[in-house]
DNA sequence: CAGTCGTGTCATCATGTGATGACATCATCT
DNA sequence: AGATGATGTCATCACATGATGACACGACTG
């Protein structure tokens, strides 16, 4: 495998473990067993890493969370870090290159999805109900993989995701 | 006002806006008008600045979320900021001297009391529901004050806290 | 063979951070 | 006045981090 993919997947893991700021470039250079001078050398700086590695996570054709058994499915993908896409949700990056690339696909693989699926239902404000429940779900995601609640942390996913469904389906009123 | 009563209001300011790790001992001091020497005299290391402002948000006895009119208020509360408590539940400190008296105020605060009201509902698991319900707000109120949702974070505070109460009440279901 | 380009290695820099210790200043008490 | 302790100021340290530039090695090409 050439170092640039090297790179490339140890940014994948180590961005959706522990977000972008407390991943250093010499983390991503020792885990990907390459010299850190080789990111300025391939991506111009860590941001360019991190921005090459977000289309890398890419999985498929986006599903809306309501889609049966995607909570589940994000939830247990989610189970070894925050993901690079969700932590953008909740806090704020200092350097602008990050993020806005991150809420373009925070939107494009997330909250698209949910707002046409509200619209479809004909509910009032979808655009607004997608977020809040993406933002929802980002609460309850990045809190289970931080470990502060330990209930929450230490339950089933299928049990989480059944309430978690419960919770966004409260936002789909049927009309 | 002291030096030391200084330092400990604006780091219930600074903390509460940018969080921990984004607050630095030199922003303190100047928020506060004195030397940042003087974090160390009084309160030991930063970590202990901030252990001591955390109780000094402590705003009277706490009340669960679902008491009427309780979301909206701690939303507008948080509109600044994501507040100190709140961004220990979604993002892991990198020292324990932080971490365990974060979250020690998280359940105190927030979990407890709802965790009271669903066993006093008799519902099915309240540690859990609560620690979700916890999580959810959580994810609302910071995806709110980090802007990244811009639907979310232009919408007005009743508007918003109407739907999460609509969330909320989802995990409380009348038996 | 000589030249060139892609690739990798290494030393080093600039910056920001939390922390420390020596010293100055001032009020209080005897 | 003189001693003492609290309070504040300043220079400086040790460390981590992102970035840079000089150089080495190897492959391929003319």
């Amino acid at each position: 495998m050439t170092s640039r993919a090297r790179l490339l997947s140890a940014a994948a893991a180590l961005f959706g473990e522990q977000g972008y700021e407390r991943t250093t470039t010499r983390e991503l250079g020792e885990r990907a067993g390459v010299d850190p001078a080789l990111i300025a050398r391939y991506f111009g700086s860590k941001a360019g890493l991190y921005v090459a590695a977000l289309h890398e996570t890419d999985d498929g054709p986006p599903a809306d969370l309501l889609h049966p058994g995607r909570v589940a499915g994000a939830l247990s993908r989610l189970a070894n870090g925050p993901g690079p896409v969700l932590s953008a949700c909740v806090r704020r990056y200092d350097e602008a290159a990050v993020q806005l690339p991150a809420e373009q696909e925070l939107q494009r693989r997330l909250v698209v999805p949910l707002a046409e699926r509200f619209a479809a239902q004909g509910s009032d404000r979808p655009q607004l109900r997608a977020e809040l429940a993406v933002a929802a779900f980002a609460g309850v995601a990045l809190a289970r993989s931080a470990g502060a609640l330990e209930t929450l942390t230490a339950a089933g996913v299928e049990e989480v995701a059944d309430l978690v469904e419960q919770l966004l389906r409260a936002l789909a009123p049927p009309r």
